[in-house]
DNA sequence: TGATAAATACCTAGTGTTAGGTATTTATCA
DNA sequence: TGATAAATACCTAACACTAGGTATTTATCA
């Protein structure tokens, strides 16, 4: 069988040279290039012998998402594995929705690397379970993540995403036509569930951390 | 000479794979330990005969600055070097403040991370250089970041690193010996100067942007 | 030293959040 | 259909934040 060509685009080296280690002491991979920045990456001429570009969203020049989208728009047919410690649900959709074709967190064992590999060569999409069932649907929250983990209900998260768009209990009830009465209701259980006590912060950090709100930024 | 004993805590595999087997291609190093996150570094017994310590910030269950910290507590004398892509001049001194010995970053090129763990390891003191300048100033967001871009005051800065801890105005009144009143007068001046409305959220987020609280997450 | 900036302190009226209740109607699913 | 979950609605007391003031003391720096 063929040996799989990698490239790696990430701005640690020492990931780099971590990945690509492990990578090179497996008979089925080799790793053909890697770069530090989104710019380097997508003028890279050994992008075209590649078979799966191993791609950080955080990187110098040109971020990880943008480079996904101007590798395709330039008619790249490379599958692209995005390699993130970002674990977010809104993340995620974005890179699928961009055309990446894999998703995995940097905290993933060393193994789940080459599965996530092998699995990507051969065409299939390999993103976290909780959200394939969902892409399309507008209610992740729902069915997968939160109900399972803090039991909240579609209409919580709905209320969450607004309380941190800084809408007061008024602005929500009169946003989705309720009793600011049923709104208060909802946070206070929000709240519950959470184990918040009198935070507003902590909610927001909760949302952040769990991708009810987008939050890209940073790094 | 002797091998200088390194131990290694980060929560990425792939990461921890590069370093090792980096610095064990070199004669002057030896990794005798690893971890993925903060509770297991505090309790592992290896640390004892370790020389260095190479430390992520962004680790599960305890996170690198309380863990320096709680080794420093402890009576540990290693040498810590603080291994992160967060580079914040506030995130620097708080860790130089804590008994870091040094601090890189996890976009220096390989050979940076031996120079700093020679240097650390006979005593010196290694930290970015726009930062050395200024130890020892209490006012780093004044003179540098924040006076230029927003004429935040220091006072004002550590009034909003506190309020992001979900510390009501009562509490920190308390914590820094000073009225509820002068407080809250700080808040309304952080309000107007930040341009923010009514909004303890957006404040949560302006902290978060510019540095101002931790938020190491990602990478 | 004199001007300016920073930190301190006080007051109030208005608005908003929280946690403690209770209770009814509407979906959902087995 | 019957049980359960979700969404709705109401009430209150306690607490917290905000924006509008004014004003004094303490640093800082030129």
């Amino acid at each position: 069988m063929k040996q799989l060509n990698i490239f790696i685009a990430d701005d640690h080296p020492f990931l780099i040279q971590g990945i690509e280690k492990h990578l090179n002491a497996d008979d089925r991979f080799k790793v053909i290039g890697t770069c530090s920045n989104g710019l380097a990456l997508i003028t890279n001429n050994l992008l075209r012998q590649s078979d799966v570009l191993l791609l950080d969203l955080n990187m110098p020049h040109l971020n990880g998402l943008d480079s996904i989208s101007r590798l395709r728009d330039a008619g790249h047919a490379i599958k692209i594995i995005v390699h993130t410690s970002y674990d977010s649900i809104g993340l995620i959709k974005d890179c699928r929705k961009r055309g990446a074709d894999g998703y995995i967190l940097k905290t993933s064992e060393l193994n789940e690397l080459t599965d996530t590999i092998m699995q990507v060569a051969i065409g299939k999409k390999v993103f976290p379970e909780s959200v394939v069932a969902n892409i399309g649907s507008e209610s992740f929250y729902l069915h997968d993540t939160f109900l399972k983990k803090f039991k909240l209900t579609k209409r919580e998260v709905e209320i969450i995403r607004l309380v941190c768009k800084n809408l007061k209990t008024k602005d929500i009830a009169s946003a989705l036509n309720i009793s600011e009465f049923t709104v208060s209701t909802h946070r206070k259980n929000i709240n519950f569930k959470l184990g918040i006590n009198d935070s507003l912060i902590e909610l927001f950090g909760f949302a952040q951390k769990n991708g009810i709100i987008e939050n890209y930024s940073n790094n």
